[in-house]
DNA sequence: CACGCTCATCTGGTATGGTAGAATACCATT
DNA sequence: AATGGTATTCTACCATACCAGATGAGCGTG
């Protein structure tokens, strides 16, 4: 959703620049959960009038980034186990029968080029591990994309961003990186071999693998979550 | 998404109302895609100064059920094959996973709820053929809350917003309605016998039968398409 | 007649002032 | 000291004026 048909050569509104601003903030948590905005304050801070900040905190609302009412000061909303949930679930749909469709058409040429992907999980594991989250969206979306699936992408990026806000606060991420390969390795052989229920089963564990990550952030920052 | 979380009492402003006004023209077609709307028109016509209608604008944009670009006359989209096909696809994996769940725990009291529903149904189909849509709705919003995924409630609505609008282009829907009856009556039956594979099977023909229709009107009204 | 330029006009974007409702601080009263 | 009412201050909302880019009609020129 919501990225904003900002197509190709649109002019670049101010409204624009203070909503990517402001949301950078928000999902790097610079801004924690239950910070006070007005449009004021923004606006004086980044030197335009209210009215573009008015614009951007409309959008930040809708994507319930923040919550902004009439007459009350708009806060920056915390996560909420309900969201997380509806998130997970959804995601969890979506790669499902993104996996099944990649099973029903899968060719050995498809598995060279996830293969190359996997090597550069497992290399970056060791050498780069800020890069490997971003090689595991890549390894979805191949999948996706091979599994003949374009669409699927982008719901599943949408719920990713929902849930890589919390995600953040997790400590040892780091750890759990050779887990998520050995799923991915796990997955792409099923999709090889073309057994569907295995694949089913490797996806749903995959997933599962968040929830706990999700539970400890609720224990330990139980104060962001509303 | 956006149902812009207008919580119990919050104070009902101006933007909603042109909002929700906007947004019943556009869905019900009285506005059709390709129409022009223009700030000032509009707010003219409304009564209202442009704020509101702009922010209602923003709103509406964000749905992307208008194209609202700088300097450029704001226009209601039209359908998009792209689009429908997401929707479809999200629509079919959520409904997928909804029931995998229901059938793993599905009780003879869940079936006997079911069932009055499809009561409902089959008297509706020769006495209240325009009631069939919202019984249609309850049946699978039923499934989801029964097979314990209320989440999945929300996320199928949203799909539904989004080709709803179209099929209402649609002619002979209540000659559809029968055959859409015997696929819920085949897949209580499996639920109820708690069949999984049988389930899934009916829910992929079922959502099918929509391909038609959404072909039927890109044939029909290709100038709504974009 | 065909083409190209200019200018009036229309668009949404931005800035700003004023308003009503909500929250809070403060003071008077008990 | 506790409480109730009041005034101040804060909020987002709305209206208005102005701006710049985009459009299209009309005229002039080849």
């Amino acid at each position: 959703m919501q990225e904003r048909a900002t197509a190709m050569f649109e002019r670049r509104t101010t409204a624009d620049a203070v909503f990517e601003r402001l949301y950078k903030e928000i999902v790097s948590l610079e801004l924690l959960p239950g910070t006070k905005l007005s449009e004021a304050d923004v606006a004086h801070r980044f030197g335009v009038s209210r009215q573009p900040v008015r614009e951007a905190f409309s959008r930040l609302g809708n994507m319930e980034l923040v919550l902004v009412r009439p007459q009350k000061a708009t806060v920056v909303r915390g996560f909420s186990l309900e969201r997380v949930a509806h998130a997970r679930f959804v995601r969890l749909a979506v790669e499902l029968e993104v996996v099944t469709q990649a099973c029903a058409v899968w060719t050995d040429d498809y598995a060279a080029q996830l293969q190359q992907n996997l090597e550069q999980q497992r290399t970056a594991i060791d050498s780069a591990p800020e890069d490997f989250h971003s090689l595991d969206s890549q390894f979805h979306k191949l999948i996706c994309e091979l599994g003949g699936c374009p669409h699927a992408v982008e719901a599943i990026q949408q719920c990713r961003l929902k849930i890589d806000r919390l995600c953040s606060l997790s400590l040892a991420r780091q750890s759990e990186a050779a887990t998520l390969l050995q799923d991915h390795l796990a997955l792409a052989d099923a999709l090889a071999s073309k057994s569907t229920a295995r694949a089913l089963e490797i996806t749903r564990t995959h997933l599962s693998r968040l929830d706990s990550t999700v539970d400890e952030i609720h224990q330990t920052h139980a104060e962001y979550f509303e």
